[in-house]
DNA sequence: TTGAAAGCGCTAACAA
DNA sequence: TTGTTAGCGCTTTCAA
């Protein structure tokens, strides 16, 4: 029953077994054939031996001689986190459509390894690359350069290739704004400059603009604002705890009310709580730039910013489908998410009988 | 500075650079120099010239040639899961660490795209596969036989090639024990065999076992367990938030006490949650087979399994790196995790400076 | 409307 | 210790 043994079907095969010419085949098999004048009726006879056959093109082959390959890679800061593991089943249902085939590949924030990981991707001759939340995008685009792949920054800009990004200032205001009017009706005590924090984040475009518009409004708000109430992290959730555990150790208690740059950093917040009585947080109220559907349903108020991915991906590809497109920076409105809120996701899309 | 303009420096560049052969170029290049006895001399000048002129192999040419690709390939239900991101990353760095290419895609549990989409995995000549969570691993077989693809089954195990899954059963019946004894230990009222369900999953075999262990222990520790306790919903959240919505309206209330059974049936909760005050749940118990960050702190109690997606995986390489694996299924031991607890992930091995 | 032929860049016998 | 040579399976002029 089964083809076991049998060497895969080559076009000469088919060549053979149809009596046409090898180019022939490869043209009907290809799709090309309707422009390249062959007979419908030869066309049907070749692709029901191909069938009969099991004929499948040779992808590297194929590649090799057209130097493409069909592959279109995007690089991801992590896989494990929702914000890039639902921006990859976005990108992943966008290149299937488009009749090609992903490659999500994650470098872990580390420049050499972004580099060297898309040096690899380019030996395989990967068509587009989406090089999303890149800590050096200028870096890596200087690799694409040179190998004359199509690219576009996607989360984090670079100056020398398009991206797409979140309006990450506009984002962090609302956050910002929808956690301290939360803290102002919860509490008893009117709230203070003194009592907002940001946690996380680093010097990246992306953490520049939100601490921009967290203090923008913090100002508009509730008047100037302490530089200690900005506790910059980094992305590592064991270096987010840490802080939280100092703040705690010196006060007594969390802030009341703070922002927390990424769902990352919110996990070192999860550290924390996990070392810590449930009444310790009875009442703060958590901003969070990232939207994660169990994040939105913690013990205390949880805003969050969702950003919409999917745009970002659907832009990214409008720019590559472009003929060279200028190096310039698109924003994409991110959305407020009030506390206990169940967003559907990329997959309520398909059929689910079950 | 940049060679923007220039093609690719291919072997034959390097050939005539060097005055040597192609051939002897590419044994230098590809590491089997040593074993073709080549100089140590000749080897260094043709390293410094592929240096200087920037070469990097061209993996489709390599590929066609060696009936090989570099490539490993990791076919998943969906990315947009902590499970399966885990998986995916822990997945790429053991990939990477051999030298390999990892390719990561998603499937969505439709037989016919997990076959088709191997069936484009092996048109690119992947080099071994990891079939996670297949909804037809058998299917995926066949098209793997067939193509003398070397592949193994992860989570779901099939009948025909080696599996490595969670032990099912036995996390179940940790996960039941686990929550009854809760609800026993919270509630004013002892708790009866009619106020403990199951939700989600569905005809599949870790549903299956999950299914018996939680009936095994029900019954051992509160008796005969009524049939409506068991609500297959599918893996769907939507699906789920309907079971529970449907459970809520004839009976005012949730279980004082359930099993969800994966973190995607979980977020069907959620999505429920969303829908009704928070003192609707004021003293339910969760078990959720499956470990989210988040998902552990909840406003309730939520035990959580956690599976070793680490020691799947790498039991799935040793299986792939011995020969003539037989068609056994290897059982690995999850763990169970108690209310508010944060686990560290693959990705604190990093150096992570900030 | 089709075929012949030249390679894409690399590897691996086999010679030397 | 190194070179010669014949492809891997496909695409793509160019000619018929």
């Amino acid at each position: 029953m089964s083809d076991m043994g049998k060497k895969k079907a080559t076009i000469y095969d088919l060549s053979v077994l149809s009596g046409c010419s090898p180019s022939t085949v490869s043209a009907v098999l290809n799709g090309s054939w309707r422009k390249r004048r062959i007979k419908e009726a030869t066309a049907q006879l070749i692709q029901g031996l191909a069938e009969e056959h099991q004929y499948t093109a040779n992808l590297q082959a194929r590649g090799l001689r057209s130097s493409r390959s069909g592959l279109v890679g995007l690089l991801l800061p992590i896989h494990d986190n929702r914000y890039f593991s639902s921006m990859a089943q976005t990108f992943e249902a966008e290149v299937r459509s488009r009749g090609q085939c992903p490659v999500v590949v994650s470098a872990c924030r580390d420049p050499d390894e972004e580099r060297q990981i898309v040096e690899t991707l380019i030996s395989y001759s990967i068509d587009e690359l989406f090089i999303a939340g890149a800590t050096d995008p200028d870096g890596v685009h200087e690799v694409c350069i040179k190998a004359g792949l199509r690219h576009v920054n996607i989360d984090l800009p670079g100056t020398r290739a398009p991206s797409v990004i979140s309006d990450n200032f506009e984002g962090a205001r609302m956050l910002t704004r929808a956690i301290i009017e939360q803290a102002q009706q919860d509490g008893a005590v009117p709230i203070t400059a003194d009592e907002v924090y940001l946690f996380g984040g680093r010097d990246d475009h992306a953490s520049r603009e939100r601490i921009r518009g967290f203090r923008d409004i913090k100002i508009a708000m509730l008047g100037e604002s302490p530089e200690a109430c900005i506790q910059p992290t980094g992305y590592s959730p064991a270096m987010t705890a840490r802080a939280f555990e100092t703040f705690y150790e010196s006060h007594g208690k969390l802030p009341r009310c703070f922002f927390v740059n990424s769902s990352i950093n919110l996990e070192g917040l999860m550290r924390f709580l996990g070392q810590h009585p449930h009444e310790t947080f009875a009442d703060i109220v958590v901003g969070c730039y990232d939207y994660d559907p169990f994040g939105s349903f913690l013990p205390f108020p949880v805003y969050m910013i969702r950003q919409d991915s999917e745009a970002m991906i659907a832009e990214g590809f409008r720019i590559l489908d472009s003929t060279r497109p200028p190096a310039i920076t698109h924003l994409i409105q991110p959305m407020l998410v009030p506390p206990r809120t169940a967003l559907t996701g990329p997959l309520d899309a398909l059929k689910d009988i079950d």
